[in-house]
DNA sequence: TGAGGGCATAAGCTGGGGTTATGTGCAGGG
DNA sequence: CCCTGCACATAACCCCAGCTTATGCCCTCA
């Protein structure tokens, strides 16, 4: 620190458009117009144009083409607008989260999830759900299986969500799709390349990144591998899952993470899954609600929405 | 329109911090104090604690302990931290694109890529390049193949990635990965819950949401099924992919769509892959240079960034 | 040729986010 | 035991990004 680094000194929040101009841009491409966009965001005309120029400015590039009928994306704008949409559609998503967190006791909709639940899948539930049925109000409590278990025989929660090979004592549940866990890589990596399938006691032999213990993920691979000689010795132990992902690229060794938190990675090929053959790392995912009490109203809609893979 | 809407009338960038607060959020996560994290931001420490009280205002949910000797996040601050630290990198993505469009002639590096690649991939590999190789500057023109090829013959271009069958004349290349076509449909879809694979000829005999004629994947399919009998006529014509994977979550049709772009989409189960048992609908990207000119120096760093699956 | 849609420019206001200066509370060492 | 150090909060002030209204120009079409 204390170096003059180039432009990369500039915090990216200086570099990158703020929400509501990336809004803006994506109006703009949908509608066809300045005027059209500024008044579907609820701004005036000149708002608009003179946002979305000194957006232009900013980012030192056209973005639309200007013309007594309308305006038009230009090439670099049709890619601009591209990553746009997916800044907005993450901030959908927190949106999503944040407000469910916020959600007061006498929502109409009261879920208890796990983390793991909450954190990758929930938002998106969330957004179908507020499609589908707007208005309604959500409230989110995440905690691990005995909380939910807790929140849901306690008449505190509507719908509950864990992962685990088992039910809680006192719930009903379905199944509603599974956390896989994946043994990565970098694309550099010996692993990336091996033409046969890794084994499990090849796999318990070698010196992991992982997060630390008590995590979910490696409470999971401990009993997993107890039977083929038990974990080595971790490489490093990480806090959070971006310190593993980040390590695993850059430190040449492999992991083992959750398939939800490694997609992106893998579909950009900045991570490699490896196979194991003789070994299946997956945990249920589990919708659960208090025995005999099936969900109806918003529960079961939302229900409805998770059940991806009956 | 008009219509009192609930709080979802207003709009996201009101209701989600700017870009600048979740970094801010992100650093006091990582280093556990308001006042490290503002050093590392290059703020005033007064600015990070008022910055993060408002959002936690905003959001209506605490989300970091204040103690004597440091802040840890609450739970639901690990949550929201979470949420945030996706928002970022995608705006981290969209930078790293942004600054490559600018880029001037002069760069050091200058990258010819086709859209799909330029949309999904490069700016993963932009941002791994610039961790690897911090102040390489990068230009990048989007456009076809033989744009892609101009480019590089013409010597306005180091490296290019191309999508299609062959390579074109004068080019060499090397095949850094596979888009592969996915058949798609939503999770309550019958196709979704097939026990046995679909086939080409049953594919091309049911009416798609697609993309219009002459999208690079609608020639792809097309091409692919002229054997099968041919595409039968779209359900639904859309322009651009998000409104077609919006269209398959609610109106029940399947598609036909790159991995790429649904990749998240599959992983969170909103979309569910069909297999299809007699039909291949891949194509390879390579990266590409002038025939004989091996590239060199930022080039080769950037070749290396990609070559996942040699 | 006039009306209307679409974009740009100008002038003025407001508030969010920044700064410096200063206060409070707790821990640990001399 | 008190003093020093660290971390956070409060106060007072400043600035500019982004908004609004008013207006002008350009092009198209009836």
């Amino acid at each position: 620190m204390g170096e003059e680094n180039g432009p990369a000194a500039v915090p990216l929040s200086h570099r990158v458009p703020d929400l509501g101009a990336l809004e803006l841009l994506l109006a703009v491409a949908r509608l066809g117009s300045l005027g059209r966009a500024a008044r579907a965001r609820g701004i005036s005309q000149p708002a608009a144009s003179s946002r979305i120029r000194s957006m232009e400015r900013q980012l030192g590039v056209a973005l639309v083409e200007r013309s007594p009928r309308g305006s038009r994306l230009t090439d670099a704008g049709a890619l601009v607008t591209d990553w746009a949409r997916r800044v907005v559609e993450a901030a959908e998503a927190f949106d999503a989260g944040a407000q469910a967190l916020r959600g007061q006791r006498d929502s109409r909709l009261r879920v208890a999830a796990s983390m793991t639940i909450a954190e990758y899948l929930l938002p998106g539930w969330l957004i179908a759900l507020r499609a589908q049925r707007p208005g309604t109000a959500v409230s989110l409590l995440a905690g691990n299986s005995s909380v939910v278990a807790g929140r849901l025989l306690g008449g505190e929660a509507d719908l509950g969500f864990v992962e685990g090979l088992e039910v809680p004592e006192g719930l009903d549940g379905t199944v509603i799709g599974h956390d896989r866990l994946v043994v990565v890589a970098a694309p550099s990596h010996p692993w990336a390349r091996r033409r046969t399938e890794l084994t499990a006691a090849e796999l318990a032999g070698t010196p992991l990144i992982l997060r630390e213990r008590g995590s979910g993920t490696r409470q999971v691979l401990d009993a997993a591998l107890a039977r083929h000689g038990g974990l080595a010795e971790p490489l490093l132990e990480l806090a959070s899952t971006t310190a593993v992902k980040a390590a695993v690229v850059s430190e040449a060794a492999p992991s083992v993470l959750s398939e939800l938190a490694v997609g992106e990675e893998l579909t950009a090929r900045r991570l490699v899954e490896v196979p194991v053959g003789d070994l299946r790392l997956a945990r249920a995912l589990r919708a659960v609600w208090p025995a005999g009490q099936r969900p109806v109203g918003p529960a079961r809609e939302l229900l409805g929405l998770t059940r991806a893979t009956p």
